[in-house]
RNA sequence: GGGCAAUUAGCUCAGUUGGUUAGAGCGCAUCAUUGACGUUGAUGAGGUCAGAAGUUCGACUCUUCUAUUGCCCACCA
């Protein structure tokens, strides 16, 4: 046995240990059990758009937690860690860097490839941040299984549903109101908004002297784009225009031409009882358009406010151009020149703005792609909506297995809400970082092709610096110059290596610097380079040798029309470079779908292999900027075929929602749509657990993602918790400054410590604080439980047995107790209940494992074997919590293996004996009580005072335990006596009467007084009792058991009464 | 406008099908401490369970209403 260092010291282990486990392979449940039944758990990815915060310390606390308890049950337990991509967040994020580090639109200034390239940099960082991070944390999940939203595994998953999803007419491309961030230049879905309630003006006004009506609106600019005025079917007043046409003049391009149309929804009430219908630029004005329609009876659609924020032509020469604040006051002003102006009124309301941009959405009427959420499926007869509602209430398809059960039950009502007023969910998002949508564009014969075809990534690697870069010389021709890298492009070269990710084959221009720059990559990487001359540099012509100055090929190239098709000087036309480069990366995409490619190649290709892929117009090519000597980037290729059999398509330039890729999560880490072991063992998951705040944004896609590909619910199990906030009750944010980094408490006072802090007080649902008070105390338990051992290791030679002989009532007594508590704390797992189960765990180690049992240990003695016992136990109940500190004792003990991979304690239910547990009590209290007295007297606590018992207590529990009471309430005598001897102090426990002799101390009067005020409490109690047992209506209605239990605290009570009451009466 | 949650000791929170003399931790007070642990121990003070009404033999617990706080949802233009 190690002895454990003096003190507790996290820092000195905790990584240690980390490293051990992770040597070992232990978060591999196929390593450590690989035959027990399946438990599975998903880390919800991070986003890698920063560092892990307390809420994400929380999530793996809790996961960590059930994962490291299921795990010790024995089964076959995996917690997969992962990480999102976060389109949107992640992009916002990059951009708000890049602008503050001064570049004002980096969409504009950077282009496509490199503005992704500074994200890809971006969240690859703050990937390697995040899961280190989450190992500091101590979470014990499979790092064999990593995952991320945007591998190519998961981009694959994302292609195949949407393909099916496509091709049962659950997605589709529509012209439609949406929500549209004229700050991020993106939509975002409805789900996406933030409403926040503002003050706004509510103006009412006539479009013409010759309109009966009047209306009333916050929005006066969009009445440019008005097509009718919509009023209650039912309003007298306006009924008899219904189905009328006026024209009127506000000064768009051409009149308005306005229906009156009848709406339900149209409250009389509410201002002047007429709405202006402005189909495009409200989501509600949209429906009835599409209502309009639909009934025959079309309307206009007038789109008067552009993507950019601001005016159309549509809506007149005054206006094109005006952003929409200045649209409305030149309106404003118009309509009061020409009288029509009527009133305006302050009123508060609610705006949508964008969670990631911040800035108010404008609806604008749109093409974009969607999820119809009512489309009945093919051979399914139900919708979308359906599924999700099933997957919560009946199970899908009536199948009692199917179903997610919620903790707690009350976010149900939240999930049904949610549901029943979902609209069609917009998928299109106009960002760059996120999977492009899978829908190709033939150029041959302008069809689309949804395809799930396994897309390749393609490295465009740019040869090193070579001789003719150094001196500055062209050079295209393979057979004229010999030019070769200098030592500095084979360094570039070398450090481009190490940066390289796997690699599934190399290509490489056959030209002598992009050739030995691939053998360079291929050495290290082990693989064939296969030549390809169409990844030559572009032909200079009658350049070839001369350096780039004056009139020389760039300045050939910039008269663009001149090579566009043509060779003049002899140089390569754009048109033969674009069909080779096209047809070669074709071809190795064709060539290795679902794989990644390094093409080395050289500056002009990559950037002209970018141009395509972006589909750009030629001259844009030519002005992107190349990559540096030694750099590269990644095009994403996937091999489409066109019904027509062109190979020649572009993709979609739209990208994916985030949330549709995290929908897939629950399967598509686990192989799908490969048929993988891991799906059949590890799905549907066993438990998952996340915020409240994500419901509909995660839990509601993944219900929808798996019910729909999969029949199947995600998870049997969702555990909602609440958030965390500081000490005063405020949310952790950094504009607030009251951020706390977990990694640095952890560092400070150890990961156990602060796991600990994060789960208590939790309860399922509910926000918590945290602060650090918490930690220090947790820290200081844990120090506890290190010296209990520490001193356990000092004083016991025993080795741990699994079954232990008890030598005494105390022994009886903490071996029911421990018994008592693992079943209680099994209990308090399977409600979920992670706090209350630590708790109750740490009452057990300090008040009866620390203070009452070792104490008792230090009088009875010989107790190595019930203390190792107890302490293994002990250790195997707190590793799911604390698992570095009960490792690192664990290791200590002299266990060969890991404690977690230990076992779970069982319960030995024939070792609970609750009522011995009741009986021994008397023992704890008889010296606490004794403790009080000498505490009340101010008895030196060094000095040892006599006790006497009343002999009517000579066979009890007491009787039996002497040595125990002697020691622990410093006794010097103990004799049993028949009276109470003069001038003592005396305390009453049930039957037993305690007489502590103290003639010098001891004060008659105080004395009395504190036995007056014990009888005064007993009094009290006994009356209460007393009537409630007189109460005939409670002796026939209550239970009988509890009608005895109250008979015996009253014969308890009473005799305490009596006893108290003579102990009074012989002071007097 | 609709909904959800919270309200228990100075602070943070338990209290799981109605039966407890309503609990814990921190803080506070008093005392102790060469001892496994001062990152400690012993002892104590402190609450009409937000308010009102109701159901019941019995309410912190169930019902209704009220108040305060927080959160979510929402197409009064």
């Amino acid at each position: 046995m190690k002895e454990l260092s003096k003190a507790y010291n996290p820092q000195e282990f905790e990584a240690d240990i980390y490293r051990l486990w992770e040597e070992q392979d232990l978060f591999n449940p196929d390593t450590t059990h690989p035959d027990g039944e399946p438990y599975s758990i998903l880390m919800p990815p991070p986003n890698v758009t920063g560092v892990l915060h307390l809420g994400h310390a929380l999530e793996n606390a809790l996961m960590d937690i059930m994962t490291r308890y299921q795990r010790l049950q024995g089964k076959r337990t995996l917690l997969l860690p992962g990480t999102d991509h976060a389109a949107v967040a992640t992009q916002a994020k990059v951009e708000r860097l890049l602008v503050e580090k001064g570049i004002k639109n980096p969409r504009e200034e950077f282009g496509r490839q490199k503005l992704l390239q500074e994200i890809r940099t971006y969240a690859e960082e703050s990937k390697s941040t995040i899961l280190s991070q989450i190992r500091k944390m101590g979470t014990s999940c499979d790092w064999s299984r990593l995952a991320y939203t945007f591998d190519a595994e998961r981009s694959e998953a994302v292609n195949e549903v949407f393909y099916r999803m496509y091709h049962d007419g659950l997605i589709y491309k529509g012209y439609r109101v949406v929500n549209w961030s004229v700050k991020g230049q993106s939509t975002c879905s409805d789900d996406e908004l933030v409403h926040i309630e503002r003050e706004a003006k509510l103006y009412t006004f006539k479009y013409s002297d010759d309109l009966p009506f009047a209306i009333s609106t916050t929005r006066p600019e969009t009445k440019l784009g008005d097509t009718a005025i919509a009023v209650n079917p039912n309003d007298e007043r306006y009924k008899k225009y219904i189905g009328e046409n006026f024209i009127v003049d506000v000064g768009a391009i051409k009149p308005l031409k306005l229906k009156v149309i009848a709406d339900e929804n149209i409250d009389p009430e509410f201002g002047t009882g007429a709405v202006g219908v402005t189909p495009a630029h409200s989501p509600i004005d949209f429906e009835m358009y599409e209502k309009q329609k639909a009934d025959g009876n079309p309307i206009d659609l007038i789109s008067v406010i552009g993507p950019d924020g601001q005016m159309t032509a549509e809506a007149g020469p005054d206006y094109h151009g005006l952003d929409v604040l200045a649209a409305r006051q030149k309106f404003i002003t118009w309509l009061k020149d020409n009288d029509l102006f009527i009133s305006e009124e302050e009123i508060s309301q609610n705006v949508g703005t964008s969670d990631r941009f911040g800035d108010v959405v404008e609806a604008l009427p749109m093409t974009q792609w969607f999820v119809d959420v009512n489309a009945v499926i093919p051979n399914r007869g139900k919708s979308l909506k359906l599924l999700m509602k099933e997957a919560v209430t009946t199970g899908l398809d009536g199948d009692k297995k199917k179903v997610v059960r919620v903790t707690p039950k009350r976010f149900e009502k939240l999930y049904f809400n949610w549901i029943d007023n979902l609209r069609d969910w917009c998928i299109s998002r106009q960002i760059w970082w996120g999977h492009r949508i899978p829908v190709w564009y033939c150029r041959d014969c302008q069809e689309s092709v949804v395809s799930d075809a396994k897309q390749c990534t393609i490295i465009l690697q740019r040869h090193g610096e070579a001789d003719s870069n150094a001196n500055d010389y062209l050079n295209s021709d393979v057979s004229k110059v010999n030019n070769r890298l200098t030592e500095k492009g084979r360094k570039q070269v070398l450090a481009a290596v190490k940066k390289m990710p796997q690699i599934n084959a190399i290509y490489s221009s056959d030209m002598e610097r992009a050739k030995e720059t691939a053998e360079i990559f291929a050495e290290k990487l082990k693989l064939e380079i296969e030549y390809d001359d169409r990844l030559r540099e572009v032909g200079v012509g009658d350049f070839e040798g001369s350096p780039d100055v004056g009139d020389g090929f760039n300045q050939t190239r910039a008269k663009f029309s001149a090579w566009h098709h043509d060779n003049p000087h002899g140089i390569e036309s754009f048109d033969e470079l674009k069909t080779r480069v096209f047809a070669s990366l074709t071809d190795i995409a064709f060539e290795h779908p679902g794989e990644t490619v390094l093409v080395v190649t050289h500056g002009d290709i990559a950037r002209t292999a970018q141009g395509l892929h972006e589909n750009i117009s030629d001259e844009d090519i030519f002005h992107l900027s190349y990559p540096d000597t030694g750099e590269s980037f990644e095009i994403k290729i996937t091999p489409v075929t066109c019904e027509c059999g062109s190979h020649d398509v572009y993709q979609d330039e739209y990208t994916l929602d985030t949330w549709f890729s995290s929908g897939l999560w629950p399967f598509s880490t686990l192989g799908w749509p490969n048929n993988s072991h891991d799906l059949k063992d590890f799905f549907p998951t066993s438990w998952m657990q996340m915020g409240y705040e994500i419901i509909f944004f995660w839990m509601a896609r993944m219900i929808l993602m798996s019910s729909y590909t999969l029949n199947e619910i995600p998870f049997k199990d969702v555990y909602i918790h609440g958030m965390l906030r500081d000490e005063k009750g405020q949310k952790f944010s950094k504009s607030a400054g009251n951020g706390i980094d977990p990694v640095e408490i952890a560092e400070k006072y150890g990961t156990d410590a602060l796991r600990l802090s994060l789960i208590s007080g939790v309860t399922p649902g509910n926000d918590s604080r945290f602060y650090l008070e918490k930690v220090e105390s947790n820290r200081n338990f844990i120090n506890k439980l290190w010296n209990i051992s520490r001193y356990i290791f000092m004083s016991s030679k025993a080795k741990y047995s699994d079954s232990v002989p008890s030598h005494s009532a105390a022994d009886d007594w903490i071996l029911s107790r421990l018994n008592r508590v693992i079943d209680a704390v099994n209990q308090l797992f399977a409600d979920y209940n992670f706090s209350q189960a630590a708790e109750l765990l740490r009452e057990f180690t300090r008040d009866d494992f620390a203070d009452w049992y070792l104490e008792i240990a230090k009088v009875e003695k010989k107790k190595d074997d019930i203390l190792i016992y107890i302490l293994n136990n002990l250790l195997r109940l707190w590793h799911p919590f604390i698992p570095f500190v009960t490792e690192a004792i664990w290791r200590s003990m002299g266990e060969k293996s890991s404690v977690m991979v230990s076992s779970w304690p069982k319960v030995k239910s024939a070792i609970v004996d609750q009522e011995f547990e009741a009986a021994f009590a008397v023992i704890p209290e008889a010296i606490t009580k004794i403790r009080n007295v000498r505490a009340e007297y101010r008895i030196d606590p060094g000095k040892k005072i006599p006790l006497r018992i009343n002999s009517n207590a000579k066979e009890t529990m007491l009787a039996d335990n002497l040595e125990i009471v002697k020691a622990l309430a410093r006794l010097d005598s103990i004799e049993f006596v028949s009276a109470k001897p003069d001038r003592s102090a005396s305390v009453v426990i049930g039957p037993i009467e305690l007489y502590i002799p103290l003639a010098e101390v001891i004060d008659i009067d105080q004395e009395k007084e504190r036995l007056s005020k014990e009888l005064e409490d007993i009094k009290k109690y006994v009356n209460s009792v007393k009537k409630k047992l007189d109460n005939k209506s409670f002796v026939d209605n209550a239970p009988k058991s509890v009608v005895a239990g109250e008979q015996v605290k009253y014969e308890e009570a009473e005799q305490k009464m009596i006893l108290l009451h003579k102990q009074l009466e012989e002071l007097k």
